[in-house]
DNA sequence: CCTCATAATGAGGTAGGCTCTGTATATGCC
DNA sequence: GGCATATACAGAGCCTACCTCATTATGAGG
C-alpha cells in the first residue's frame, strides 16, 4: 500500500488529504468573502462568536481557539480596534484580562451567523441532508483522536512520549 | 458541546465548516513537520509531487495547484533554491518556462510519499477503511462543485447590482 | 524577601496566499 | 513591415494566521 504508484495514483490516505486542503481553501475563501463586508478576519469571526456568551480570558480564548496565547492578542487588538470586541481588567486576577463584546459586536452576531452559515452551503449544499450528516459524524470521529499531539495552550515541558516532538 | 444552539441557527453547514478546518489545520501541521527534515516546504513539496512524470510550464503548475500564477514564480523560487527543480527554457515557446525535478528532486519523491502518507495516517489512521472511503467519496462530490472560484481565468462578472460582490 | 509559575505582550519570523504593475516575447491582423 | 493583443514571468507590497523567544506584571508559596 505504501509502495508508489506511477501514473499518479494516490494512497487513500494522501488523497485524502489533498481533497481536504483544497475544500479547507475554498472554505476559507468563502468565508472571507462573506466576512469582509462585515469588517471582520476569520479569527476575529471566531472571537466574536467565542465571546457571545460573555466575557472570556485571554487564556481561556487561546485554549478555546486552538492558538497559542501570543496570537490571541493579535485577533483580539484586531477585533479591538474593529470596534467589535474590548478589553477589560479580570476583577479577580490582575495579571489576566478579560475580552468581552462591545454592544456592536454584539449586534454582529446575527450577521455572522448568517455568513457563515451562507459560505459553508457554498461548499457543502451539494450535499444531501444525509450526506452531510454522513460527512459530520466521520470528521468529529477524525476529531476526537486529537488530544495530545495538539496543545492549545502549549504543553511545555514533559511530553509524555515524545514522539510529535518536532520542535 | 462548546457550541450553543441559539434557536438552532446553528446549521449542519457551519459546524461541518469549523470541523473541517479544525482537522485541516492539523493536517498542514502534520504535513509541515513531516517534511521539514526534507527541508521543503508544503507548496514546494506539492510541486515536486506535480514534476514527477514531467517538466510543466508555470502556467499548467499554477493551475494543478489551484493558485494564481504569481504565486508559482516563489514556490518555484523555494524549490530552486531548494535544489529540487530546475528552470529551463521551453523550445516550443520562447515566452514560457519549463520547471523539472533535478536529480537531487526526483530522489526526494520517495521520501515524499513517506512523509505525507504517514502525517495523513496519523489523521485519519482513526478511520476503518470503509469510512475513508466514505470520507473520499463526500469530499470528491464536494470538490466536484467548484468550478468557478478560482482564480486563474473566468470570473464573469456579471453581479452588477454590487451586494453580493466581494471583488 | 526570594523564587517560581502564570498572564499578557513586544519583537520578529514563516507559510501561503493575494493584487497591481511592468516587461519581454509571440502571434494575429492590417 | 508595423501594430495590437495575448502569454509568461517578475518586482513590490499587502494580507491572514499562525509560530517562538524574551520581557514585564502579578500571584502564590516557602
Amino acid at each position: 500500500m505504501t509502495e508508489k504508484m506511477p501514473g499518479g495514483s494516490l494512497e487513500p490516505s494522501a488523497e485524502l488529504a489533498e481533497l481536504f486542503r483544497r475544500t479547507a481553501r475554498r472554505l476559507h475563501r468563502g468565508t472571507r468573502e462573506a466576512l469582509a463586508p462585515l469588517g471582520l478576519s476569520g479569527s476575529q469571526a471566531r472571537l466574536v462568536r467565542l465571546l457571545a456568551d460573555g466575557p472570556l480570558r485571554m487564556s481561556v480564548i487561546a485554549e478555546r481557539l486552538a492558538v497559542v496565547a501570543r496570537t490571541v492578542t493579535d485577533v483580539v487588538d484586531g477585533a479591538e480596534i474593529a470596534g467589535v470586541v474590548a478589553r477589560r481588567d479580570d476583577p479577580t486576577d490582575r495579571r489576566s484580562t478579560l475580552v468581552e463584546l462591545t454592544p456592536s459586536g454584539r449586534r454582529l452576531l446575527d450577521q455572522l451567523d448568517t455568513a457563515r452559515s451562507q459560505s459553508a452551503a457554498r461548499v457543502f449544499g451539494v450535499l444531501t441532508e444525509a450526506q452531510r450528516g454522513q460527512l459530520l459524524a466521520l470528521l468529529h470521529e477524525v476529531g476526537a483522536s486529537d488530544e495530545c499531539s495538539r496543545g492549545s495552550a502549549d504543553i511545555p515541558a514533559d511530553t509524555p512520549d515524545g514522539t510529535e516532538a518536532a520542535r
